[in-house]
DNA sequence: GATGAATGAGGGTTCATTCAT
DNA sequence: AATGAATGAACCCTCATTCAT
């Protein structure tokens, strides 16, 4: 990938993050970086190309923070993934906005790669759920339910994360184990 | 409010929620009831208007579902909460889909009406938790990440259920009173 | 068709007619009128709309001209057919020229307009050579050669007419019909 | 003339006889030859230029068919022209689209050169017919006229030749002498 | 000679909005 | 109230051409 590409990915990245597809042209692309319109379809066949390409490495750095849980110490693992992807959103806000507020499944034209990407989450979430009710460690329930109540749980948090200052993501992930560990109620 | 006026918000919303507000063209609006663009304007100023207006509709019919927990029974309170806006939800999936894959953030022009929202339900789910602490009914934790959690969950367990033909709206609403009753791991 | 939609045919025929479709713009076709681009999108569905619509509405007058012969003085008739149709070609020059030089199978996009009619043209021709064969009238001789000879001795006259301030249509005519009839030899 | 410049020329011309000039672009010319863009430019001031070398070239390889008659045995000698063009057209149908089909007259960019030309044949037939007359092998006619329909006879007749998978023009020829000696019509 | 990244003028098209009827 | 023709700003995209390497 040439050093223009990757300009181009980066400052479309930051515009379509910060004002969507629609409120961000080309030319708003190619004048943050001072150069000619005609150079951005050298790199990018349209539009909807640089936003797809933009979402795909999004996906693509989200997924090299997920390890899988491996069985010896799932919770010291499970963790270690949320703290890890929580930092990366903190880190790239322009990414974590994009992935909590992209008009997920309002225009078909691109939901491709983020429902792909989302769909892979549920699966491993109600996967990991599946296998810590087999080993009896998770109690009975409804694993795909239960999943999405996770994730959820987990983005919402983000979304909380990446607006504050100086974020406290170990005391937001503790909180979140917390809760899947011993619920919310005071013990008896 | 006009027979017009009613007939256009719906079919509003209707598409909006479909196909979000920039794959919406005014026209398809008064085409689908089968009048004039102009008449269009006679009851919105512009296009801005009439999402704003659907998002206000939106945020009324939700906000009419919820209930201020009291004290009396709060579980059952909450119970009730929850499978109302839900039952809502699977009832008109367009207004679920607007709230769910509204770009919100994306588009500072209409973040007003969903965020006053949102910061309204976290603010009441926040205070439950701080009352049920208060109370000793609700073990100590952060309210604030507690909070965002539990409407993330929510949320995303919605998002589930308005996909399915013939979504278990009381299963699920108990599978998430569980988590937050006693976590998910099995009992030692 | 409306008002509009006339005038944009008609400013359309003789700036394609004149600068070819590629050299005519959207905007020339417009200003020409002097109202708004929009417009012109009100009547036709893009720029290739409308050089179609131009062309099948030359192919339409110049078919309208066309009457068959028929075989009670046929040499009357085709007097008749020859004359009327280059008439009309003196008269509406533009057309002509759409017809003579339209670049015709270079530009597969809007061959079937002109293709459909050239061939039914080269049919009409063959066929009533044909029949003169059979009726004893014309000599022996490959009709689908021939017919082509026909057709394009009197396309390249037309071009002659075209260009010349008062062209002797009925001069041409009868040349042409005399080449018909008799050949170029001086009779022995 | 240099090796890519030659290259160039045929790739341009093949091209062009397909696809006009304007649905041929700079880059399709270099693409089809493995090279850079800007390489053309080290061979052709801009577009409009090849184009014009390339109408060129189609029209000196035509005129080194056409012999002038000589009064010897004019007939013959006609034969010989008519096919030897033929011939050409036919071994190079490329070089036939673009004596055919070639805008001409819609754009008066490029006319110069054909137009040159075809003004050379119309003399040159119309020549030859004039001097026929004189000699009093030719019937009386208008020579203009005569000439545009002899050259109009043959010009749809290379068209139809260069459509068919093995033409034959030995006949086509015999077929167009044949009108010119003697008519259409059958012998009394 | 050859390259190909960069340019930017120019054209087609969409669509929210206006306004006279 | 309703209409729908007209508007024109705005945007995407193409492509011939240049030029530093």
């Amino acid at each position: 990938m040439r050093k223009r590409e990757r300009e181009l990915l980066l400052a479309a990245k930051t515009l379509f993050s910060r004002r969507g597809f629609y409120d961000t042209t080309v030319s708003d692309i190619v004048e943050s970086l001072g150069i000619a319109r005609g150079t951005f379809y050298q790199y990018f066949k349209n539009k909807d190309d640089i936003y797809r390409r933009v979402l795909e490495q999004v996906v693509e750095e989200l997924s090299s923070r997920l390890k899988l849980v491996s069985p010896d110490d799932p919770f010291a693992q499970l963790r270690e993934n949320l703290k890890g992807v929580l930092e990366l959103m903190v880190e790239d806000r322009d990414l974590a906005r994009l992935v909590f507020y992209h008009p997920y499944k309002l225009n078909p034209r691109f939901d491709a790669v983020l429902e792909e990407f989302f769909l892979k989450v549920y699966a491993l979430v109600e996967h990991a759920v599946k296998t810590g009710m087999e080993m009896g460690v998770v109690r009975r329930c409804n694993p795909e339910i239960v999943a999405r109540a996770i994730v959820g749980a987990f983005m919402e948090v983000g979304k909380l994360l990446i607006e504050q200052e100086s974020p406290d993501i170990e005391g937001a992930v503790d909180e979140l184990l917390a809760i899947g560990r011993a619920g919310l109620l005071e013990e008896r």
